[in-house]
DNA sequence: CCCTAAACGAGACGGTACGTCAGGTCTTATA
DNA sequence: TATAAGACCTGACGTACCGTCTCGTTTAGGG
């Protein structure tokens, strides 16, 4: 799952590059083996066996420098994590995606590190655009693509942007690991993902009042879907 | 909708209580008019015309601070912001508390100060329980109330617990909030309530066809192992 | 010399006298167990069980507290130390004086509160008078005592004053305790009695070029004085 | 005796070089022209515009900086000063070198100095130890080179030690100095001048009637115990 | 194949903030 | 009323990190 499959360049040849990769992989591991505050340049710098200007000539901030990291592990893990499955199940399929994503949350290291991403991005605009479009992204555009076939297939509301989707299942997922508000769990996966499907549903009899105007207010329809 | 409404001596009385005061109020205005990497707790001292130790003897670290200042500020604030309309309509209740909730975000020293909570929150996780239990929950349980209304007048589905409805109503603007993936603006606070209505609508009659449950309510395949 | 001699009432009466005390004697203890930089007016306070205003209400600096303390100490102790003894030998006179001298200053308590002294005495002129006034002052008395009765023996030239002829044995000794040049013991103190009193000697043939123009300087003295 | 005689490239050349000079400038500078607690190594730094972790680099502590800073005083200011005089007249040409000490310690930039050097030698046996090296043995040692002179001359007493000799001449202006007992003036340093040649005159004729030797030779009783 | 110019590691530099400690003042409650 | 206790503001402490800047030392890449 390298960058290559044949000729394994994976120790770059040139002094700089091996400088770049060093530097990207010492904040890695620093970031996930200490608190973030204790991630400074500095000690990237004497992790990565790097002088501090190197840093600094490369990467204007720490942020991004830690975007470029995670943008660098993600282009070296995610061979083979080309999308998501395509069962024709949407809710069978997104549920795979999000339990894995509860999963990924669930270690330590990749927890510390999407912390550290995101004080980056709240501290500082330019960061957060960098994250944006670096990271999360690639991520709604793999989930654009599973979209457009659900949208053909008339699983979802086809009046309902890529982003939005990507929202109505990521987004809690992301407060909830966040804020902490409660267990992120598989069971949580699963009622995210049956709510927002539920709430993706074609308009069939879509009222914009959903569930709130008429005191009559009846939901005519009918099956709840699965329990978690 | 003051500090005071008759007596009340905005002005407190002893040393100590002035100096907590002062402390409160000026993290505020720092974190809301510097880039927080600015606001130190120097420059809190500074503004506040209080001393290092007192600072540290009540606060173990910024973040608490900032937290005692963004629940000083609610409490102050939130006078007359009881609650959350009781219409009869959720939809329309909420759809006007998420536009009010929108229009703080879009104020520029609320944004930053609660962008600040959430760097201390990510940064450490006891700031965050506390960032979670004095700022919140209160605005959970405020959700809460409303909720129990609408439950009991079968309107949501009575299955899913105040912090589930709270995250589907909240946590998409916070997501949109925080990565900008898009415009926060009344519209898209009047989708999220209109989407969220939805899914919460109690389950009369599901439709399997749509994104509801696939095939049949089978519990999706986990693959729970990260991507590595 | 007490400020009681009988009844003794050691233990003062009234709590001012206490509080009074309690500082002064924190403050020799302090002085001669810890490095001066720790003995703070704060490490008085707790030490002597009293608050730092009372200190700041009696002294108004530090050195003031340190000179009185000693004051104090040397009240209490001085008892039967009431002179120099006068046994008609000058110079075995002040031998022994100042081989008692040198022993105190090899007692790291004392050594460590004289140092102390000296500290407040260069740092504050102030203080550096109090110190000269209330500690040296009374030494300078004694020895005078002993100096009139060698002046009228002829053992001593009239015509250098007291403070001189003090200067003359206590000046070296001091130089050679602050300034560590060298060994400081009985053969020491010996060698400083013999050389002063031969300065002191009345002129018979004191010319004032001393030992300056005299080619013939042959040292035909024996006895050399003891050694240690 | 200065590093250069000629091109004086006296604004060092190195940033390091620069930044140890205007550190140990700034120490002579702030010493004399501030009460001694104020010159603090921030205030230091702040003279030299360097910052407080250079002088951390170099310096232990304050007392160390300053000991470097008197002896690069006294290397560069001592030039032409190369040593006493000598006119044959021992007596004479001490009592120009007194003379010219007593006008030294009235000048108060240089008293101020001194007194804060002597304050850190008492303070810490370390810095006392650095006193002793850097900045009173090349006196003792150029004080020496003159006895030498003098004990070959016959003027001196030849079985006095270098130390000794120089105690019997400084230590009372010490002493006068930092005790402030009496004038400091030139009369004063005729005077000890005076007494010392007096001392150290090779005992030609040592009369036992005087101050010299009582009785006999005998040692003196001890009483060595201190007065506790 | 050297030779020059760039990039490098190392780390000192001027700063700023850290969190602590003590100075000296002021408040509170006790005795 | 004077006290013990201790919070208060101030400011220095000594440390750590920032981002810049020398240093020599590699390391490429063009003559």
């Amino acid at each position: 799952m390298d960058d290559d499959s044949r000729d394994r360049p994976s120790v770059p040849t040139s002094r700089s590059e091996r400088a770049r990769t060093a530097a990207l992989e010492a904040a890695l591991a620093l970031a996930a083996e200490l608190p973030y505050p204790q991630v400074t340049m500095e000690a990237i710098a004497a992790r990565a066996g790097v002088g501090k200007a190197t840093l600094y000539r490369r990467w204007p901030r720490r942020g991004s420098l830690l975007v470029d990291a995670v943008a660098h592990r993600n282009a070296h893990a995610a061979v083979g994590d080309g999308g998501i499955p395509d069962t024709g199940d949407l809710a069978a399929d997104l549920t795979a995606v999000l339990r894995s994503v509860v999963d990924e949350l669930a270690v330590p290291a990749w927890d510390a590190l999407l912390r550290a991403l995101c004080v980056e991005a709240l501290v500082d605009a330019a960061v957060g655009a960098q994250v944006l479009e670096q990271v999360f992204a690639p991520q709604i555009a793999v989930f654009a693509h599973r979209f457009a076939t659900a949208r053909t297939a008339g699983h979802i509301d086809a009046s309902v942007g890529d982003v939005e989707v990507f929202e109505l299942f990521v987004a809690p997922v992301f407060h909830r690991w966040q804020l902490r508000t409660g267990a992120l769990d598989h069971a949580y996966a699963d009622a995210v993902v049956r709510r927002a499907c539920h709430a993706l549903a074609p308009a069939a009899t879509t009222r914009s009042g959903g569930a709130g105007s008429g005191r009559s207010g009846r939901t005519p329809r009918a099956t709840p879907g699965p329990r978690g």
